[in-house]
DNA sequence: GCGACAG
DNA sequence: ATCTTGTCGC
């Protein structure tokens, strides 16, 4: 017989509509709906809000807590802010992180007092082996445009990058280009921008761009990273 | 078989 | 992600 291993049963949730809560299912889902990424930006007029979210843990990992910012799009100011705690369903899996994650990111986004016109998603977009990270993920489950701001890559390659703020290299996976690598601090490692949903690949880097300010993270990816570890501003 | 592996 | 102080560099 071919199935010996029991194989585990996460808890579902609705904002993961359509897995049936096992690892397997969860990687052929990520190609189904990598498949509704919308990789272009719809034109309309300036965005007037942005918001940022993050996942940070307590407990030892027991409790997820999903933090989301809202911010004024030109002034980069918050607007707003949402902390959800809940408990922590399903073990951090190389590949699947929205399967653990995502959930509490919805609920954080319905706290918001408004909708963002652009989410920035602590994460990847497509820049993902099966081009759905956690930011696709989250954009095709709300629609929301989005874009994936990493810390590190997940896949892929990319040639030199120059020290200076701003420089930035195309991410490459087999064949295609997947994000960017971007130096947004001197001397800092680079971010890894990728479009989420509905945001070219321009537009993502662009709009990291324009939000970024005196540190390594962009102001809604900043804020909402202090807010989900429980970290207080810094005197300034 | 071996190494890599967002948060 | 999280456990954790000081320290080096721009």
């Amino acid at each position: 017989m071919g199935c010996s291993p029991p194989m585990k049963r996460y808890e579902t949730h609705p904002a993961l509509a359509g897995w049936d809560g096992t690892i397997r299912d969860a990687r052929r889902l990520q190609v189904d709906l990598a498949a509704r990424v919308a990789l272009e930006t719809p034109p309309g007029p300036a965005l007037r809000t942005l918001a940022g979210f993050d996942v940070g843990f307590e407990d030892g990992g027991s409790i997820t807590r999903a933090a989301a910012v809202l911010l004024d799009a030109d002034s980069l100011q918050p607007l707003a802010e949402a902390l959800v705690r809940v408990p922590t369903r399903m073990p951090y899996v190389p590949g699947l992180l929205s399967f653990r994650e995502l959930p509490a990111l919805v609920e954080a986004l319905g706290r918001l007092p408004a909708v963002p016109d652009l989410a920035f998603v602590d994460g990847h977009g497509i820049a993902h082996p099966r081009r759905l990270g956690i930011a696709a993920h989250f954009g095709v489950a709300t629609g929301l445009p989005c874009i994936g701001v990493a810390k590190s890559i997940l896949c892929g390659d990319h040639g030199p990058l120059r020290d200076e703020p701003g420089a930035h290299v195309p991410l490459e996976h087999e064949g295609e280009q997947i994000g960017w690598v971007l130096r947004s601090k001197r001397a800092c490692r680079p971010l890894v921008v990728s479009p989420g949903h509905r945001v070219s690949m321009r537009d993502a880097l662009d709009r990291v761009v324009r939000a970024l300010t005196r540190y390594r993270l962009p102001e809604p990816t900043r804020l909402a990273d202090r807010l989900a570890s429980r970290r207080a501003a810094t005197a300034d």
